[in-house]
DNA sequence: ACATTTTTATATACGCGTAAACTTTTTACT
DNA sequence: AGTAAAAAGTTTACGCGTATATAAAAATGT
C-alpha cells in the first residue's frame, strides 16, 4: 500500500503485513457477500465500512478504491472457475471429448453463476485500462494454457506453433462470446450450449 | 416523454412535439461534442446545463438520465455503421470473402467504438434488463438476419434448416468473443481480428 | 516524563447524478 | 380581471466515491 518502508526510528511502527492482509481478507470476505447480494453499484462505501465496522475512509487504508476491491474478488472468482475446469482433467476416453467437457465446465460455470460473470465481465465503470491491468497483473491469461495443450495434441502440432496459437485464441474468444451471449441477450432464442461449444471445438480443431 | 397526452382544458400546454425534438437534438449535438473531446464521464450534468443554456434539472425535461442521452447519441450512430456494413454488399468477388468484410466491418465498429460496446454490452450495473430491452427495442437482433443470409448460402442449405441455425449462432457468438476479449482483454496479445474472423467464418460454414 | 515523529483513523468537504419540493409560466374557464 | 390547472423550469437535498485536513495512537530520543 504505501512506497516505502521505514526499517526503525521514531513514530508508530506499520501494521505487520499478516496484520494488513488479515483486514484486508476480511474487508473482501465482506465485500464480496455484499457484491454478489446486491451488486457492486449498490453497496457504497460507506454501508460496507458499516458492516466491516470501520469508517469508510479508513477502507482506503487497506485498498486504495472500490474498484480495487472488485479486482480483487475478481482474482478469487476466476480461481473458482478454473478449480471447476481442472478438475475434469483425465476423466474423458478421448481428448476431444475431455476438451469438450472442459470448455462446458468453463462456460458452464458462468451461466451457473451470473452474479460472478456480472462482477467480473460487466460491472460497470471499469475502465479499459483497468481490466488491462487487471489481466496482465493477474496471471489470468496462464490459465488459458490448459486450452493450448489440448489443441495442440488434438491438431497434432508444436505448442508453440503459430496455427495452435490461432486455434486456441480463436476457441478462447468463442467460448467467451458463447457465455456474452447466452447471459446477457436471453431474448434470443439460441441454439443451445452444448451444440454451439461442440462448434467451437470442431472450428478450432480442423482451423487452417 | 410523459406517459399520457392531454388534449386539452386548462394549464399551460405541453411543448409541440416539434419544438422538444428541436431541443433534444440541440443537447445531443452539444453533449456529443463535449463527450467526444473530454469523455462521457468527465462531463457533468451541470457543466452540460450551462453549455446548453439550462439548469442541469432542466435537461432531465429531455432526457430521463445521463446515460439515455447517450444511448440517443449511440443509437444514431449505430445506425450510420450498420449503413456501412450494408454498403459492403456486392462489392467482393465471392460471398465467402463478402461475409468476412462484413464481419470485421462489425467486430471493426465496436472495437472503434469502446464506449459504446461498454454501454450496451457491458453496463452490467444494476439491470442488464435495461441492455435487454434496448437491444430487443433497436431490433439489433433483426439484424442479424444478414448472417443468417450468407450462411445459408456459402453452406447451401436452406435458411431455416436447423444447421444454418447452429452455424449462424456459432458465427455470432464468436464474433461477440472476439469483440468481447479485445476490447476488454487488451493484456493479452490476441490473434489479430482479421485471422480470428477468417477462423470464425471459416467454422461457421464446415460445421456439422 | 515529555517532546518528536510516523502511522492509523476519523472528520470534513467537493463535485457528481438526480429525486423531490417548490416557483414560474402559460393556458382555459368563470 | 380573476382563478384554477398543468406543464416548464429552478432550488434544494441526498447519498455517492474519495481528496484533503485533522486528530489519535504508538513508537523512539532526550
Amino acid at each position: 500500500m504505501d512506497e516505502k518502508e521505514r526499517v526503525k526510528g521514531r513514530g508508530r511502527p506499520s501494521l505487520s503485513d499478516a496484520a494488513k492482509n488479515a483486514k484486508r481478507t476480511e474487508i473482501a470476505a465482506i465485500a464480496l457477500r455484499l457484491f454478489l447480494e446486491e451488486g457492486f453499484e449498490s453497496v457504497s462505501m460507506r454501508r460496507l465500512g458499516k458492516e466491516v465496522g470501520m469508517t469508510p475512509m479508513a477502507l482506503y487504508r487497506y485498498f486504495p478504491s472500490k474498484l480495487d476491491i472488485l479486482t480483487n474478488l475478481w482474482v478469487y472468482i476466476i480461481d473458482l472457475a478454473f478449480e471447476n475446469v481442472a478438475a475434469i482433467k483425465g476423466q474423458a476416453p478421448d481428448q476431444r471429448e475431455e476438451l469438450c467437457q472442459i470448455c462446458n465446465a468453463y462456460v458452464g460455470y458462468w451461466r451457473d453463476n451470473p452474479a460472478h460473470y456480472h462482477l467480473v465481465f460487466m460491472s460497470g465503470g471499469v475502465s479499459n485500462s483497468t481490466v488491462k491491468l487487471f489481466v496482465e497483473q493477474q496471471n489470468v491469461i496462464t490459465k488459458f494454457e490448459i486450452f493450448f495443450m489440448y489443441l495442440a495434441e488434438l491438431r497434432c502440432e508444436p505448442r508453440e506453433s503459430a496455427s495452435v496459437k490461432r486455434a486456441t485464441d480463436g476457441l478462447i474468444t468463442h467460448l467467451h462470446g458463447i457465455m456474452h451471449s447466452l447471459i446477457t441477450m436471453q431474448g434470443y432464442s439460441w441454439t443451445d450450449q452444448k451444440t454451439l461449444i461442440e462448434g467451437a471445438v470442431s472450428g478450432s480443431v480442423h482451423v487452417a
